[in-house]
DNA sequence: GTTAGCACTCTCGCCTTGTGAGTGCTAACG
DNA sequence: CGTTAGCACTCACAAGGCGAGAGTGCTAAC
């Protein structure tokens, strides 16, 4: 049996058929709402074999069609490859304004600070496609130390401030039993400076530690604390953030009226390590177009084989990147999802760039 | 009808019942259950009684009876005023060891960083209750600066890191069209320290102002962006972190098996602005114990008139507070939940006087 | 290859009925 | 007078039966 293009379409419009209404579609309803210029038993037959070849199935004897994973991978395999050619002639692209219009707004006024940036990034997709929206914390690969400055906070704590080259910001309070006052604080930090700038987690050797540490005689126990706090940003990933947004959303969805599947999703949103894991996983299935789609069963996470996930990954400067992910039941619009995704990670980049233009 | 001792032991049996079982309870039931040498006739009579004077009512004819809000409230008046008695004499508070004790951990171990704190300690108290919780950041009502600093960022952006008396952090990045190098960063953050250093949002007054922007000639939008952002934070309130847990816990309660009530409050517990409104009305219902309940019906939110708020506040230092809350349905376990806060608070407490001490 | 027609299947909503839990009332009891 | 036994009554809920509707697969004709 032979998949022809009228199969295809035909799928197609059950798959539409079924993101919009969530219930199985018939070869009638087909027959009637797309102009095919065939009747529903043709439809009928067509389906039968599209069933045989397992792309569509049925819930039960007579019930309409639902797609399956398969179908979904199908159509949402073609949906990538149309929009990695329309990117090249850059025509479907800009079309839905309104909504792309309130993404790129979002991003202007946040692109200053990066943490609302992800904050507002996920908050503005999940309102807008009606998914939960998640948004992982750029962290880099090699990151390297910017700037560091310590602060009094009080009389046996005081604040490190580290940035990195790429701009990532934490702070530190910690506690030594002896710590030196305003001045000396400043002197620490610039020797600090100057001894740890550009370096690697591998960069903190042991002469530069030893160095600081014969200088600053006397608050070794603060230094020993600074470093290793540094050495944490570096190596970082254990507290990287995860935004997620628009969880409520999944119980808009029928797939989810049987709560105790909603639970077991919302248990899974809840938990940060799953979530990186998540956006890590197998990402880049389709290059083309910087989208990958995970699809029902193909997910590794039980909680999430009835959802599935589009996901992109941005990109700060050089190799910072972190993960957005727009998660649905399998039920969704990959269409809307790919496109929101897609123009999301334009306009971060381009709004980045325009900064970094802006600053030379 | 008088509300004698044995009618509010019934009604006390009822809601320990139902509270158990989420099912109407019934005369025969607690004739059996609890051993009170009275058949289920009498039982009947007083529930009868006790319906008559709207402690509970019957959801139809011929089930049991449930709780009125009235009932919870009476209810947890008068554990309350037990709690506040014990407290006195010191015996009650210190038994469900096990449980406490690991909330004791959890605060000791964040003790010093004050976000994870919070983070961690709603994620505790959602954990052990199995209800969700609500933290928010505490905030100053009269906040001053306590240190100010500069630090590049990249060629027109500087961090400034701000520091209140009441050790709260807050990090702002700042662009400008032309930023010092770095050593006058320094001079600058030094000249800001001594001049703004105590300042009140009052504080900040124009002479300051223009004191500084003369000894900075070249850098008034700089300058003026900083002023901003640093009354920003002491009238800060507006971007007060509010933490929740548990969120999913929601879902596990028969109260909510239709998921309309669920979404709805879910969506109001993904509004941050919804839950500050949530932990600041009417504070204080039961002053003795620091701890307040409001209950069902009572509560100002549509969405939350099938729950109940325990709550408490938490002072850091000074007039720094910020507020826990347990949220759960009507039919919560009173007891738990307030014992869990008050130890929540004390615990704190200790802990942050213990630092204090150490401090001196 | 396409279509009309038809028998068949299965879900879903509706109604009915029986059951069980629980009540209120009344009359008797100590 | 408070307490209790007994009984009739009510109501929600589950189970079963029924009809309608949607959709299919198959067959035969175009």
């Amino acid at each position: 049996m032979e998949l022809n293009e009228r199969k295809i379409r035909i799928l197609e419009y059950i798959i539409n058929d079924y993101i919009a209404t969530a219930e199985p579609v018939g070869s009638r309803t087909i027959a009637k709402k797309y102009d095919m210029g065939l009747s529903s038993a043709t439809i009928r037959n067509e389906m039968s074999d599209l069933e045989e070849m397992g792309y569509i199935l049925a819930p039960h004897a007579s019930a309409g069609r639902v797609p399956s994973d398969m179908g979904y991978r199908l159509f949402v395999d073609r949906l990538l490859r149309r929009r990695a050619q329309a990117q090249h002639q850059d025509d479907v692209l800009n079309r839905e304004t309104d909504a792309l219009r309130f993404l790129e707004r979002v991003i202007a006024r946040n692109i200053n600070q990066i943490d609302y940036l992800m904050r507002e990034t996920a908050k503005a997709i999940s309102l807008l496609t009606k998914y939960t929206a998640v948004v992982s914390e750029a962290v880099s690969a090699g990151d390297r130390v910017g700037r560091l400055q310590l602060m009094p906070l009080d009389e046996n704590c005081v604040l490190l401030v580290t940035v990195t080259v790429s701009r990532k910001v934490k702070n530190h309070s910690i506690r030594a039993v002896s710590i030196p006052g305003y001045e000396e604080l400043i002197n620490m930090s610039r020797a600090l400076n100057t001894e740890l700038i550009d370096a690697t987690p591998a960069g903190l050797t042991p002469a530069a530690k030893k160095r600081l540490k014969t200088a600053f005689t006397g608050y070794e126990p603060l230094l020993t604390a600074v470093l290793s706090a540094v050495t944490g940003v570096l190596n970082d990933g254990a507290d990287q953030q995860v935004y997620t947004s628009g969880i409520k959303n999944i119980l808009a969805f029928p797939e989810f009226y049987d709560n105790s599947k909603a639970r077991a999703l919302f248990e899974a949103l809840e938990e940060r390590d799953y979530l990186k894991l998540l956006l890590e996983e197998s990402a880049g299935r389709n290059a083309a177009t910087d989208v990958s789609v995970v699809i029902g069963q193909e997910n590794a996470l039980l909680e999430l084989r009835d959802c599935s996930i589009v996901k992109t990954t941005y990109r700060l400067d050089g190799d910072v990147s972190g993960g957005i992910a727009i998660i649905g039941p399998t039920r969704m619009d990959y269409s809307q999802a790919v496109s929101v995704l897609q123009s999301m990670a334009k306009h971060i980049n381009s709004a980045l760039r325009a900064l970094e233009e802006g600053k030379d």
